[in-house]
DNA sequence: CGTATCACGGATAGCCGTGATACGGTGCGCTATT
């Protein structure tokens, strides 16, 4: 609060619950001017907006979004301009893709903006380079407005967090990232051969844990399945996925807050801002993406301390769907078309002149845009897009290698979560290791450190033995073939280094000792003569 | 990348294997229809 209060830029990462609304609320009301928030839920806006005027008075906060009628809208911006302090809006709430329309942004940039936040702001890695490329955009909207921006979220290993600051354009922001460790959780992988064995199992385990819960499942349709299945069990059992209807969505978050639920079989839709303290298991009936979505997903279970079930049901053939995800082919004849268009303009193309132009959705175009933009190949400056002065055909490729350079790091994330499902260490030390964080010893309450424990009863205590660890975590190092690089984690033998264009390699730490593969490597030695 | 589904051919059970094919997640904004 004090940073913020201060005009300093900060990155916040800390568990929900730990009060991540009141770091903005609370200066943004002492502050002259409106804090615009950036939020990626409708929903989510409404309830954060909601919860403020409750606590500080009707029309203090404000949501701007098409599914308001064109009143409200100028009832809201009315707010925000109004010159009495006293009566005027202090808090917009908007998502990224209004930030995009020009109409909007210029009525930012008139207005007396206190602090830009940025709510959940792990999107801006996961979400803006396909799915919601407005995200991408926001870094032009920090800088164009020139005011503070404070950016939060619940979970961010340490390269989310740079590319976080590197995106959004932060000036020497202030981080904060708080504990990750969640000894309550009890982390536990079962796996599987057949499928039906799989589903088998997850039908006749979940009745046996105490609710409510969380089941997690890959496809919508398998969402319907588990929970028909768990009803036939003699439990309350809801299905939440992207394509139920409003309502039915909201009644299934009614249902799960108030307990009328036991549990919820959803996909990775549901959960994002959802503070629910006494959810006592997240079962996985399919491996996540990454070691991000599945932190993310179990730390929805036992935020009030008290112990709470993890269980990950694993088959390696589930990370073919993840890997079919992660694998997108960039559209080279897009790319070449937009740039000929936009070299056919000489003062440089908006991107809604190029839309006009070419045809395509603003989606489509947004994507096209933010591979161009980020291979270098295009620049942009106040909304307009420029093409830079390397060749079509090499800019092209250079968009194309870019893309493939993001997808080996997306396909090497579906890879450390395998490895958290398969490895025999103990899990959280894994999962703390991915975040950044060292437990220092086993934690006791995962299944590996239980089946070690009682393997110990019955032979004499092994010495923990540790083994060398020749670069520190989170230095440098540089390989050969792979470049530049940060050692990540240290498990069972091995380093895993996160590499800037490879993505998550681990390698066994004495073939790198013998074979000299890591060299340490200084601080920006992304240009070596390798 | 894995799987569910379906048509089909070949078997002679009350159906099995094979190959082709479609499909799979997350939300915004916007338009057309009710």
């Amino acid at each position: 609060m004090e940073a913020v209060a201060g005009g300093r830029d900060a990155l916040c990462v800390m568990p929900t619950g730990y009060g991540k609304s009141g770091i903005y609320q609370v200066p943004a009301l002492t502050l002259p001017g409106v804090a615009v928030v950036v939020s990626p839920l409708i929903a989510l806006q409404r309830d954060q907006a909601d919860a403020i005027n409750e606590a500080a008075g009707r029309g203090r906060a404000w949501v701007l979004n098409s599914t308001q009628a064109q009143g409200a809208i100028d009832e809201a911006w009315a707010a925000a301009q109004n010159p009495d302090e006293a009566v005027r809006a202090k808090f917009l709430f908007l998502a990224p893709e209004q930030l995009a329309r020009e109409d909007v942004s210029e009525r930012l940039a008139a207005l007396d903006v206190s602090l830009l936040v940025i709510d959940e702001a792990h999107c801006v890695s996961s979400w803006g380079h396909d799915f919601r490329p407005d995200y991408l955009q926001l870094g032009t909207l920090v800088q164009a407005l020139g005011r503070p921006v404070l950016a939060l979220t619940a979970t961010a290993a340490p390269p989310v967090r740079s590319e976080i600051i590197t995106s959004l354009n932060l000036r020497d922001p202030l981080v904060l990232a708080h504990g990750f460790d969640r000894p309550n959780l009890h982390l536990a992988v079962q796996m599987h051969v057949s499928a039906d064995d799989k589903h088998r199992a997850v039908l006749e385990s979940v009745p046996e844990l105490p609710g409510p819960g969380l089941l997690y499942v890959a496809t919508r349709r398998e969402t319907e399945e588990y929970a028909a299945g768990l009803e036939e069990r003699g439990l309350r059992a809801e299905s939440y996925h992207s394509s139920r209807r409003a309502r039915d969505r909201g009644e299934v978050h009614r249902k799960f807050l108030d307990d009328d639920v036991d549990v919820v079989a959803a996909t990775s839709a549901f959960g994002m801002g959802i503070d629910k303290p006494n959810v006592r298991f997240v079962v996985h009936a399919a491996i996540p993406d990454s070691i991000d979505s599945y932190y993310q997903e179990i730390g929805r279970g036992g935020r009030d301390g008290k112990p709470a079930h993890a269980v990950l049901h694993y088959r390696p053939e589930d990370l073919g769907l993840r890997r079919f995800f992660a694998s997108k082919t960039p559209d080279a004849d897009g790319l070449a078309q937009l740039l000929a268009v936009l070299r056919a303009r000489d003062g440089g193309a908006t991107a809604a002149e190029l839309r006009a132009d070419l045809g395509v959705s603003s989606r489509k175009l947004g994507g096209l845009l933010n591979l161009l933009r980020e291979s270098g190949a295009v620049t942009e400056d106040s909304g307009v897009y420029r093409a830079g002065t390397m060749g079509p055909e090499d800019a092209v490729d250079a968009a194309v290698a870019f893309a493939q350079r993001r997808e080996h790091i997306d396909q090497s994330r579906v890879d450390m979560a395998r490895q958290y499902a398969e490895t025999t260490g103990c899990r959280r030390e894994f999962l703390l290791g991915y975040f950044g964080e060292q437990l220092g010893a086993p934690c006791g309450n995962c299944d590996n450190c239980e089946k070690a424990a009682a393997q110990a009863d019955t032979a004499p205590e092994p010495v923990e033995e540790q083994g060398p660890r020749p670069f520190p975590l989170q230095s440098p190092v540089a390989h050969r073939e792979w470049g530049p690089g940060m050692v990540m984690s240290y498990d069972d033998g091995t380093v895993t280094v996160l590499f800037e264009s490879e993505g998550y390699k681990t390698l066994s730490v004495d073939l790198v000792l013998e074979k000299d593969l890591l060299k340490p490597a200084g601080a920006g030695t992304e240009n070596s003569a390798e």
